[in-house]
DNA sequence: TCAGTTCGTCGAAACGATTCGACGAAACGA
DNA sequence: TCGTTTCGTCGAATCGTTTCGACGAACTGA
């Protein structure tokens, strides 16, 4: 392994230079930053992480916390994390994963060691031990989704706004001319453990309730597949029938469209179903109307922030405010709402 | 930020002897242990990970490839990667995600920066330059599955074997009485980039041929959601209709599914579907009778391998093999293939 | 011609751990 | 009593960068 010493040495100049001539810190000649890059091509010389973090106190790394329900994966989580990644490298940042379960010891062991630069934070949960811990350490941090916790106001963070994507479904199912219209909420135990999206798009649908004075029936979902089913029935077989069901729990969605499906009712005609918060680019749900979740702006928008928590901007007269970036939801490209069937078609007496 | 030094000075000792503390690579009084951690727990001292890997050469990271077609996410991936992690972790690994789209580059600056100490490659193409690239630097790598590349034989890899699994699927449903069975491979670009899974899927379908004897049709599937269904369409419009399908490809399930129920036909009752290579704990398949891809096996036992590639075992009289891992497939806990149904019901005249 | 700049480069200190050889004190055997 | 081990600890070198101050040489202006 080739380093900086070898690079000098080749190149006849002093290690320091050489190092100059990568950082572009001071002005050196044409001619002997030629020979030094031709040294480093010869050599294939990379300089070595842990030296240069070990001087600079700075490891141009990003940890990501990954949320862990023990046996339940979501596909969104693995989307983000590539995404996240992404938008780090291109502010030259790498993406270290912190999956433990108990998250706190985890991200206390890599940021005091210095492993990472910054925390981003996914799924935070109310009072998050996480956060705590790492405001604790004063390590600059980065939250993906928000809720309504105290500390949260203390840190940036970006979200989708969520009230306005139910509320925005809600209004274009409206809008085609439905009149009456379940909302699928989130699971019960997101809803119990106050999530920060359950809770918006709950009052997304107050407020679209108030708004179109529509009929607009809540029903929280279920973590338990058939719990879930159970409910899904009860809710299809009232009469007179829904014509739209909004749903914003997606991770059961494919049992849930197959339930649809065997209760004899066919998508749109008998049922429109538009989804909240799902997973964009996906060929499976090209057929339905919905509001996808932002990944990759969401992604690029808490890189950036992880990225602008490690060096504070310069104090000012005035305070500076902590970054909260709430996206507007908007449909999906795709098929719109479809209108309701006639209940019972035309026939003149 | 606590360095070994505050700990030493605090703890009335040298810091060689806090460091030995720690490691317990020398023996260290028992007074001397007690007032070392005593201070350290004072002071909440981490060792820095840049200082410790300049010294010691090791990074205690492992660099994981994760395989990028722009535009396309799959869900497995992401759950590879979490697997991954905390495998790596019982080993006292982290885990760096690396989805640049030219990973090459990105291997190589990982690698030779000294940032990981070995890398895992998901989806290894035939005559993947990562492999070359990562081969000319020496670097320790080990393999997420196999193909039939010659630089493969040098690396160790895992991998479940899939030839068998579709023989074993292909068996199962022709054990429940079906005769007219289609075998819904991998898509066409996947078998044109001769992608070891999709290679030796096909081979397990010829297999179950020979072995049953029963009318096995092998059909490819498309990464083109429109055309996908075009050909379902074409095969279930077969007369006399097969009466099983036994898909590998699952990308586009859910798309599948739909299109079988919305050509009227009922699962299992009228087309028996048998998933190879599902994700684990989906929900969404617990109906189907299926065998899963060992995602958790295979994590460790990546993970495994690549840390045993970090130090190569001393060198004996005999050379020692590179391990190769071969996962027997099974079928997952659930449904057993439904029997066809009779074609016409019985009735007697 | 000479004092003062500017320019390009160098040498050395520092970052924070690990580890080897050394060393004083205590324990040991003869 | 005196050499020899053994035990526990220490000091110093080392890993490979970055960066600060210094220092000749060349250039400037009077």
């Amino acid at each position: 392994m080739a380093t900086i010493k070898d690079v000098a040495e080749r190149a006849g100049v002093a290690p320091s230079t050489v190092s100059y001539v990568l950082s572009g810190s001071r002005k050196i000649s044409e001619e002997t930053r030629r020979a030094v890059q031709a040294a480093i091509e010869e050599l294939g010389y990379h300089p070595r992480a842990s030296a240069r973090t070990l001087r600079s106190a700075r490891s141009e790394v990003l940890v990501l916390a990954v949320p862990r329900d023990p046996g339940k994966y979501r596909a969104m989580d693995g989307r983000f994390a590539i995404d996240i990644s992404d938008a780090a490298r291109a502010h030259g940042y790498d993406v270290l994963l912190m999956t433990e379960p108990d998250g706190v010891a985890g991200l206390r062991r890599v940021a005091s060691s210095g492993l990472a630069d910054a925390a981003i934070l996914m799924a935070v949960r109310e009072e998050d031990p996480r956060i705590a811990a790492l405001r604790a350490l004063n390590f600059p941090t980065a939250l993906l989704g928000h809720g309504n916790d105290r500390d949260e106001a203390e840190l940036p963070w970006v979200d989708l706004d969520w009230e306005a994507a139910v509320t925005l479904a809600l209004r274009e199912a409206v809008a085609a001319g439905h009149e009456r219209i379940v909302f699928w909420a989130s699971a019960d135990h997101e809803i119990a453990a106050r999530r920060g999206y359950a809770m918006h798009g709950l009052k997304g649908a107050g407020a679209a309730a108030a708004e179109t004075g529509a009929d607009i029936r809540v029903h929280h979902s279920s973590g338990d597949p058939d719990d879930l089913l159970k409910r899904l029935r009860r809710v299809l077989s009232a009469r007179p029938r829904p014509t739209a069901l909004v749903v914003q729990h997606l991770i059961l969605l494919p049992l849930l469209l197959d339930e649809v499906a065997s209760l004899g009712l066919r998508v749109p005609d008998d049922l429109a179903v538009v989804l909240v918060g799902s997973l964009p680019d996906e060929p499976a749900l090209r057929a339905l109307p919905r509001i996808d979740l932002p990944v990759g702006q969401m992604a690029e928008a808490v890189s950036q922030l992880a990225v602008e928590a490690i060096t504070p901007p310069p104090p000012t007269r005035v305070p500076h405010p902590v970054p909260h970036e709430l996206i507007p939801p908007r449909m999906a490209q795709g098929p719109r709402v479809a209108p309701p069937a006639a209940r019972t078609p035309y026939s003149p007496a």
